[in-house]
This record gives C-alpha cells, sequence and structure tokens, in this order.
DNA sequence: TTCATGGTTCGACCGTAGTCGAAACATGCA
DNA sequence: TGCATGTTTCGACTACGGTCGAACCATGAA
C-alpha cells in the first residue's frame, strides 16, 4: 500500500525482547555462539537458534562457522548504528532496563559501541581530535588531515595497514549516553585497540564498559585534553 | 538482567505494520490527524487512536490538541533520524514493501525527509555546500561559515529568525536510498521551503516525493553544482 | 439545547509468534 | 567406531497484543 523500504519488518525483528539482548550483547564487537547469545538472552538454544536465523535472514547480523561452533556478529557498521540510535530514543523516554546503578555509571563513563570507544571518553577523544586539528570534516567525510596522520602514527598505530583495508577510516557515531557524536570506524577501532595494548584500558567481561586504570585515565587525559 | 535502555521496547513500538505506516507517513514532516493516520495506516480509528497514544507515551510522537482534531507529529528530529536509518537496513535487506515502481524512482530523486530535502538532490545541496566551503565541519557540528551566510541571505533564507530559534541550525541526517549524509537542522528546512516558495518544486499530496519544475531543476543545478 | 463530527474507552475475539521438549543432524575427539 | 558437544528441526502449547463493534466523551456549529 505504501512505498519506501519496509521499516517494520526490521523494527519487528529487533523489537523481541530476547533478540533485542541478543543484539545488545553483539555491540560488545565480538562474535558470539548460539549457545552464548541464548545465555545472554536468557532463552533455551532452540528458541536462539530460531532467532539468530532469522536475523541473519533480515541482514543484521552475519556469521562463520568454525568447527561445530557458529559464531554470530552484527552485520555492518550501519546495524550497529541504529541500535546506537534505538538505544538514545529508549534512553531519552526514560526506558532504561535497569534503573541507574553503578553499573550504568561505569557504561556512561566509557564503554564499547561495537568495536570503537563511547561514552564520555569517547566524545572526549573525538572532540579533542577535532580541536587540535588531527580530524576534520571535509565533504561529507571525516577525514585525518596530515598532522592528525603524524600524531596517530607517532601514538603506535599502523596507519598504513588501516589504509589497506577498504573500510572507511573515519566515521561518526550518534553516543546515546552523551546524545553527541564520537569516533567511529577502523580509526576509532584502532584507537581503542591501542588503549588496550598500552595497558591504559581493558574491557569488561560481563558488559561493554571500558575501564581505564587510573594511570591510563591520566595519560588519556594528558593527550585528549579537553577542547575548552 | 541485561545494563542499558531498554531497546525492545522502542523497536517494538515501531515494529508494528499500522504503526510504521503512520511513522513513515509523519516523516512527511506534516502533524496528521487521528483520522488521517488512520486512513494512512488501514486500520480503524479506535486502533490508531489506540497505536498513537502508546508511541505518544514512548515518546515517539508529540501531538497538539486543536478544537476537536488532534494533530500528531514526530516527536524530535531523532526519532526520525532512527527511521531512516531502519529504512537503509530495510531497503539493504531488499525489504521494499513495493517492488520499484515509476513512485519510486521519482522518491529516489528528491523526497522529504521529516522537514528537509532528501535523495539524490538532497545529498547534492549537502555536497555542493561543503564543496563550496559554505558550511563546514566544526568539533562535532555542522557549521555555516561567514561565505555561507552570505550566500544564504541572497538566496533569500532570513538567517538571523533560524539563530533565535533554539533548533539546531545545521544536522547531517542519513539518506537511506543514497547512503549518505545530507543536511537537516533548520537550514536544511529554510532551504525546502525556499525551493517551494520560488516554485522550483512542490510536494506530491500523496507521498514524500519532491517534484522539482525543469526550470527549477536547472536553476538548481547552476546554483549548486556538483563538486566534481 | 440539539445535532454532527472527531476521538477515546471497553470488552471480546482471534491469530501470530515466542517458547520449550524431544529428537535429529553435524562435528570433533578418542 | 563410539561418544560428547554444539546446533537445527519439528511439533505442540500458550499468551500477548492487534483488531473491531458498540457505547461513551468532547468540542464546535446551528
Amino acid at each position: 500500500m505504501k512505498e519506501g523500504p519496509d521499516i517494520a519488518y526490521i523494527a519487528a525483528l529487533i523489537g523481541d525482547p530476547a533478540r533485542a539482548n541478543m543484539l545488545t550483547a553483539l555491540m560488545s564487537g565480538k562474535a558470539l555462539t548460539v549457545s552464548e547469545l541464548a545465555e545472554e538472552a536468557g532463552v533455551t538454544i532452540q528458541t536462539a537458534s530460531s532467532h539468530l536465523s532469522r536475523m541473519d535472514d533480515g541482514g543484521l547480523l552475519r556469521h562463520r562457522k568454525q568447527g561445530r561452533h557458529k559464531y554470530f556478529a552484527l552485520a555492518t557498521d550501519d546495524v550497529a548504528h541504529v541500535l546506537e540510535g534505538l538505544m538514545g530514543l529508549a534512553a531519552g523516554a526514560g526506558h532504561l532496563r535497569k534503573r541507574t546503578g553503578p553499573k550504568d555509571e561505569k557504561l556512561r563513563k566509557a564503554r564499547v559501541c561495537y568495536n570503537h570507544l563511547a561514552g564520555d571518553m569517547g566524545t572526549r577523544l573525538y572532540d579533542s581530535l577535532m580541536a587540535q586539528g588531527y580530524v576534520a570534516l571535509k565533504g561529507e567525510i571525516v577525514t585525518l588531515t596530515d598532522q592528525g596522520a603524524a600524531f596517530v602514527t607517532s601514538f603506535g598505530i599502523d596507519l598504513d595497514a588501516l589504509v589497506r583495508k577498504k573500510a572507511p577510516l573515519c566515521r561518526e557515531c550518534l553516543d546515546w549516553s552523551e546524545r553527541r557524536p564520537h569516533l567511529a570506524g577502523s580509526l576509532g577501532r584502532a584507537f581503542l585497540s591501542r588503549f588496550e595494548a598500552l595497558s591504559w584500558a581493558r574491557r569488561d567481561q560481563k558488559s561493554r564498559a571500558v575501564l581505564f586504570s587510573p594511570g591510563g585515565d591520566a595519560e588519556f587525559t594528558r593527550l585528549f585534553p579537553f577542547p575548552g
């Protein structure tokens, strides 16, 4: 009857609690097995299997078979982007699944958004890179400046390796807790990896939280000062 | 059990066909009455009323009572943004509600995205403004340059009036058909209004399509040339 | 006041889709 | 080959929620 894409189909796919739990778990960026996702969603393996194949068909997920395991991950960054947007709407409407607690506090400070850093520290990183002239918006695309390239390399990121990949280097991603953009793309991912390699931060095993050590926090603030 | 916002609640709200139809209709940016939306969704007025109040509670809509009419609109630009993202996923997965036809062609060329111009011409406008240095990305925000301000004013847009409003002047919005950003925000809205005022284009009454006249198309291309 | 129109509430019906148990299938290991 | 583990398929149950008819409420016009 109507024109345009069938948004109800996709939204309904996301709109089931069990599936939403799995998708949220996959926002960690890690590929997870059917059993792990069943556990996350609080549902038996059979139902999880059914849900996962439907989301796969719907283009939300991609999978990789490895021996007798089947690993699922979000299909694209776009999917993660939409999920983050939905989180923003849900948070804005005051529909948190759990009232704000200590865990929530950590998530707002720093967390993994698919594969890059989000939350307060994510937006601070982005703002600081902008303010120092390391990244700039050229045309519709966020680009790394010459100074930025030098900085990134000196920071220990193998820029050439990133450039060789097809994936876009820089992208904006809207943060649900800060309601401002932060850095995504392969560079965003590289920054997070580098923070972990330097032992500035480590990922919480049980949630999306990224835990900075006191020393790491200090180094981070030194290198990425507030723009104002 | 899980941390974070309840995305299933919001997604399920969008995921019902009747509600999705109403939301899609509201992407035109026009405020519509209960009866009109019932018509759009192909459902009786009672059920429409129920759906609308639920979406209102969920923060997706806002409403305004006017006499015995009740007008509904999307609550914020963020909602429109997420809907556009969902359309992108649905289109990417090949789930169009109707197979591509002549109407679809027009939508891809130029359409209304909430209140601003989207589709091929929307992204062309944005790219051209960027390339000519009229807008630039400063920090995390898209800003109008001094030259841009002069241009906009000379084009007949009352910039002072826009600035006086609280709403952000420029924003990016991701286009589902082009898969690239275009200009949103109050300036995006103002451009579309100006195109209509100049009779370069008019809105299709029955769809989200924006129909450019041959003359309007030529003027548009002259003023907003391809960046390449 | 009376009437017409737009919207809401109530109650009942019904179908879809989420759920799980059981059994089959697949893969790796000994 | 046999066994253990991971995943899928099948079938049946159930409940949640979308739907509508009917009656009720609200507003504006005559």
